[in-house]
DNA sequence: GAGATAGAGAACGCAACCGTTCCTTCGACT
DNA sequence: AGTCGAAGGAACGGTTGCGTTCTCTATCTC
């Protein structure tokens, strides 16, 4: 995620700045440090044209790389994406158990929020708003990302259930993907980043009285 | 809608199926016909490749017309996109009262379902999905159906108040925007349609409950 | 230090789309 | 019927991305 990016790259500058005679004593990176940058601009360009308009010269420009690099690795754009995804998608298996279910779901939401503002999370809004739902992708998003979540969700509850915090007719599938969805339809309209104070609200005026014993 | 779509063009042939010597004996449409002939085309185009890969080229190709036809009418890809999401984003103020909340909710969440599984809910998911949140389209999108909506629902919620429906307290934004958001993201997770089951569950298990007296 | 490996970058021919122009033919209006 | 504006196309030169191949050289391995 740091990767070597010497400057502040937005304007994707074709190809290093053309200096004709100048070599461009610039380090290069090989082996996973390439790699890193590439899926970084991947999630940059992502985020910023789509998939549909992400292009291999768009993504080896913002890597400060050249094409045949990327090209020796990956057959097509798809398998790049689907790569990309595999490799920066967060793993999500903190197993936090705060006490009581509000703050076990604060923490939660908390991270929600942080990758939502994060250039994954642009990059995820953009595969799930552009793709028809029939695409490798969105299993992959499904799969590392969504169902993920929604386990660790009821996960949280029936803890909170045993504990005597949640009614144990409350956890039902719907009632656990009230917040997400709130946070991810405010990231949608609002755009990054989601206040911590709507969570708040989302917490204290739909999801605790939800489940409330 | 109907538009004289003469075959089902769903393969984007590149320009009316190349008949050398044939005139291509089909009717000539203009004005109005046209017009909406290539709002459809955009709207399909949207959908199926996202806004930045979309090019005036294969609007004009899946409206089956050429591209002067177009850059006579707009200047550029964002005004037409623009223009068409004026045409026909749907203007929602239907004016209902069917005696409680439930039944008022469960319609507006129904014409939201069916709104969704058009091709206008297909564009309007892969804009939102694909742009920046400082863009004109989102502007539109928001004006023109998430705050009528928005109103539509506290409209409700309020009626529901004043017949003792609702208890007072609960008419808050993050509550009035549960239900929308629960099945928008059912959309985005699930793809078109959603299933009305989904939305009665919606509907029983999470805003009744939180809006009941 | 010598040799092998692979990154950076330029260049290739090819295809798509750009925005424009032109021409023919249709359709609407008088 | 005659006129006129516009639709349907095809073609223009220019630009961009494609996927490949080439050279050069930095970096790693022995």
């Amino acid at each position: 995620m740091q990767a070597a990016r010497l400057r502040s790259s937005t304007t994707l500058a074709t190809a290093a700045d053309k200096n004709p005679g100048v070599p461009l004593f610039r380090c290069r990176r090989r082996g996973v440090a390439l790699e890193t940058a590439i899926y970084d601009a991947v999630l940059q360009q992502l985020s910023t044209v789509g998939f549909g308009a992400m292009t291999i010269e768009g993504v080896a420009a913002a890597a400060r790389t050249g094409k045949a690099a990327i090209y020796r690795r990956w057959p097509s754009k798809e398998e790049l994406v689907a790569d990309t995804l595999d490799n920066v998608l967060p793993s999500l298996d903190l197993p936090l158990d705060t006490g009581n279910v509000r703050s076990d779901l604060a923490e939660i939401f908390t991270v929600m929020l942080e990758m939502m503002a994060s250039p994954a999370g642009g990059a995820m809004q953009a595969l799930m708003g552009e793709l028809g739902h029939d695409h490798d992708f969105i299993t992959t998003l499904h799969e590392r990302v969504l169902a993920p979540r929604k386990a660790l969700m009821t996960e949280i509850m029936l803890r909170g259930v045993a504990r005597g915090d949640v009614r144990a007719d409350a956890v039902k599938p719907v009632v656990v993907e009230a917040g997400p969805a709130l946070l991810v339809h405010r990231l949608l309209t609002f755009g990054p980043p989601v206040d911590p104070a709507y969570m708040e609200a989302v917490l204290d005026d739909v999801v605790m009285p939800l489940i409330r014993p």
